[in-house]
DNA sequence: TTTGTCTTACATCTTTAGATTGATAAAAAC
DNA sequence: GTTTTTATCAATCTAAAGATGTAAGACAAA
C-alpha cells in the first residue's frame, strides 16, 4: 500500500546537533522518508512545522531551553495533522506518560537500534500509536498505579450506592453547577420536591450542603463530563 | 533466570467449556506452566484464586452472567498478587482501556496464535504488563482521544490565572468543601473578608455560587488529591 | 392485604450564601 | 511620590439553601 503514496515528509527537532546529523543521515540512507528540515531550536521548530507541513516530527523531548513536551502540545494544537514522535534519552515512565497523554504518536528511546526508529516512524506514518514493548510496559506499570488510589477508594463502602434512581438524577444535575429552580425546571418537579431529594442525598451522603455532596460525588465515581470517557 | 524458579501456575475462567479445554490443552502441552484449576464460573474462579493463589490468572471477559472485567477487579482487590490476563473475543478500544485500568497485566485476543498467549504469559510472569503491538495502538488511541477534550479546554484561557494569591487560597479551601465560617478560622481572616474574596473569585471566574467555582476549579487545573497524579 | 420504599409535594423556619457599597492600610507598580 | 492592586473589615439586604415535619399516590414485595 505506502509504495503507491508519496513519500512521507520528516522535521527533526534536536538541541543536539551531532545527533541531529546522524539522525539525519541515518533516514536519508536507510528508509523511505524525505527530510524537509532539522533544526535544533524548539521554536524554529514550531514554526517550521507551520511552514512545510510535515507528515512526520521527530521530536527530541529533553531540550534545556524548552521543554519538548510542551512544544508537542503546542504543535497538537495546531490540528495539523502532523504525527509526533518523541525521541528521548530517558525511559522514565512519568515521560513516556505525559508524552503519550499530550498526544504523542510514539516514543522511542535514543538508544534503540536505527531500525527500531525506522519501524517506529513506518508505523505511525500508517496512523498507528508506537511505543517500543518494553516502554509499553513501562507506560502500563505507571499508568495503572495511577489508578490504584481509585480503586481502593472505590473498594470501600461508597454512600453513592444508596441513592434512589431519582435521588442520583439529582445529584447529577447537581455536579453540573444547578441551582433548586433548574433542577425543578429540567425535571419538571416542583422546586419543593427537588429540596426533598436534595437534603435526602445529604443524609445519605452524610454531607452538610451541596458543595461537598458535589465533591463527594466526583470523587467516588460519579463522572462529571471531562472523565466520563475514561471511566470504567 | 526462569528456569531456576519454580513453574508458574496458572488458573483458566473461560464461561466456554470447548475454549477452556482448548487453552488448558494448550498451556499444558506447550508450555512450562502448570494449569491448578479450570472452571466456567467467574465466582467459582474468584473462590478458585483464593483458595489456589495462583500466579496468573487467564480470564475471559466476555461472559454473560458475570462481566468478567468485574470479576478481575474482585481478584485485584484481594491483594494477592495475582496477575491477571484478560482473554477476549475483541479488540474493542474501550474494552481495552478499561482492563487495563483495572489493573489486568495483559490482554489477549482468542483468535491469536497461541504462540502469543504463551509469550504473553511469559512476560506478565516476569513482572510486565504486556499487550500485543496492535491492541497497544488501539488503546493509545482511546487513551489520547480521552485527553482531547482536556487539552483544548487548557488552550483557552484559564480564568483561574486572574485569581490573586489569597483568592487561590480561599478557592482551594472552597474545593475541599469549607463554608464561610469555616475558612475564615482557616485563614484567621473575618467572615466578611471571605465573603469579598469569595465574591471577587466568582466575578473572576464568571459564575454564580460556589459550586459552580469549585467545578470551575477542578475542571481547569486545581487538581484535587486524586487526579493529581495524572496531571501533566 | 399489608408493609415498605419511592416519588411527589407543601409549609415553615433558620441558616447560609451572595450582592452591594463603602472604607482603611499596606504593598506593589508606575 | 502618586496610583493601582491587594487584603482586610463592616453593614445591609435579598435570595438561596438547608432542616424538619407531614402526607398522598404508585408500586413492588412480603
Amino acid at each position: 500500500m505506502r509504495e503507491f503514496k508519496r513519500r512521507s515528509r520528516v522535521l527533526l527537532i534536536d538541541d543536539n546537533a551531532d545527533h541531529l546529523r546522524g539522525v539525519k543521515e541515518l533516514i536519508t540512507l536507510e528508509s523511505c522518508y524525505d527530510v524537509v528540515g532539522t533544526t535544533t531550536s524548539a521554536n524554529i521548530g514550531i514554526n517550521l512545522a507551520k511552514k512545510y507541513r510535515p507528515d512526520i516530527i521527530l521530536m527530541d523531548i529533553n531540550m534545556p531551553e524548552k521543554d519538548g513536551l510542551q512544544a508537542i502540545q503546542e504543535i497538537e494544537k495546531l490540528g495539523l495533522d502532523i504525527r509526533v514522535i518523541a525521541l528521548s534519552g530517558y525511559d522514565d515512565a512519568d515521560l513516556i506518560f505525559r508524552a503519550m497523554k499530550i498526544g504523542a504518536k510514539g516514543y522511542v528511546l535514543k538508544t534503540m537500534a536505527s531500525a527500531q526508529l525506522i519501524y517506529a516512524m513506518d508505523e505511525v506514518a500508517a496512523g498507528k500509536v508506537y511505543l517500543p514493548t518494553a516502554l509499553t510496559s513501562r507506560f502500563f506499570e505507571y499508568f495503572q498505579n495511577s489508578f490504584k488510589e481509585e480503586a481502593q477508594a472505590s473498594a470501600e463502602e461508597n454512600l453513592l450506592t444508596y441513592l434512589t434512581a431519582r435521588e442520583e438524577e439529582v445529584l447529577d444535575l447537581l455536579t453540573q453547577g444547578n441551582n433548586y429552580k433548574s433542577i425543578a425546571g429540567k425535571l419538571f418537579i416542583s422546586e419543593t420536591t427537588v429540596k426533598t431529594h436534595v437534603n435526602n442525598i445529604f443524609q445519605k451522603l452524610q454531607v452538610n450542603d451541596r458543595t461537598q455532596a458535589v465533591l463527594y460525588a466526583l470523587n467516588n465515581g460519579f463522572a462529571n463530563r471531562r472523565l466520563s470517557k475514561i471511566a470504567v
